[in-house]
DNA sequence: GAAATTGTAGACCAATCGGGTCGGAAATTC
DNA sequence: GAATTTCCGACCCGATTGGTCTACAATTTC
């Protein structure tokens, strides 16, 4: 190993994989050092708890999130395809997630806190840019709204409410059918009649 | 609750969900009997143990396999359509039965004895299935084999050998890809040449 | 409607598990 | 070869968990 930062990274990585399967209270110390080949012991080096790990965890998945948001909104030109395309990475980032929280609202009330800043911060980045898209397209013509606040916090909502069934109770199937008519309700409250 | 032998079937249905999930070890039976909405003592009103508990939910899911294998096969008419079939569902079927051995090969060889009786059980069905297939392929004049028997054995031995890196390492992309080369290998080598 | 049976659950127990510590052994650096 | 960094086996101790037992509903039987 050469330095110190790049085995935690490699650290993260490996209980990622782990956290995202099992949650956090299932996966154990033991288990991680194994995968990593190493005593147990030895993570304590690097990290200070096993909380600590999920923090670091936690923090690498909310950038890694942005990134594929980011690229995935490149990807496209018009408003309606970047908002599209926003909305399904974002909705199968949760749907990969839902084990961390699963994990999280098991009893834990620790974590809690520390999830709820995270997710407040991303919160609002997330209004900053359905808001940038929302106003986007209302300027290039192609939506209608009055009001790109309360619109993309509309639109935020949406998504927030479509999170509950995703992590609380299991479907697979119906999942796609559900992010469609989603995004066919937004578009066609949004886009401009012909 | 009408009778005794439903109720096991349902504790037995969501426990095969959860052990799946988080194979033997990591399911508690707290979570089985929550999931029940039951308090925990109720469920040694049915089974005796946890290990009983798994032990239905394998045969169970064996008779499930066995099931869909005939399905799958009766679906299609010609030999080599029933064999790809049948190498597809068994894969498939492997593939999510993953976590059970997982669980099985953790520590407890108790387990281990159980799960190798059922095993056995179990090859020696395919592998007459595999035989007959076969035959039935080779009597049709769409394979050129000459012993049944040995073929039969040795397309299981290739089966088997797939089984390995999917239970023991993770791979989730290529593994289309090896089923359809294993296939073409198989094909390829019993087709009657034109 | 009393008695027997079937089913449920809370309190409890013993064993194991698992997060975390510690002292010191390897390995690496200087 | 001393100092520093990295690693780990052994241990600690509180929490977890499979399983038991008893009391007690609910239902069935008589």
């Amino acid at each position: 190993m050469i330095n110190k930062e790049e085995y935690r990274t490699r650290i993260l990585l490996t209980a990622s994989r782990i956290f995202s399967h099992y949650g956090f209270k299932k996966t154990t110390m033991e288990e991680i050092s194994r995968a990593l080949k190493k005593g147990k012991s030895s993570i304590y080096y690097y990290f200070g708890s096993k909380e600590e790990i999920f923090e670091a965890v936690v923090l690498y998945e909310a950038n890694q999130l942005r990134t594929q948001l980011r690229a995935a909104m490149k990807e496209v030109d018009s408003p309606t395809d970047k908002l599209r395309n926003y909305i399904f990475v974002r909705m199968r980032a949760f749907e990969k997630l839902s084990n961390y929280y699963n994990a999280v609202f098991d009893k834990n009330l620790d974590h809690y806190e520390f999830i709820e800043k995270i997710r407040s911060k991303y919160d609002r980045e997330e209004l900053a840019i359905l808001r940038l898209l929302v106003y986007l397209g209302n300027s290039r013509g192609i939506f209608d709204v009055k009001d790109s606040e309360y619109t993309a916090m509309a639109i935020q909502t949406m998504l927030k409410g479509m999170e509950v069934p995703l992590f609380w109770r299991r479907r697979e199937i119906d999942i796609n059918n559900r992010l469609n008519a989603i995004l066919n309700l937004i578009f066609d409250g949004i886009n401009k009649r012909p």
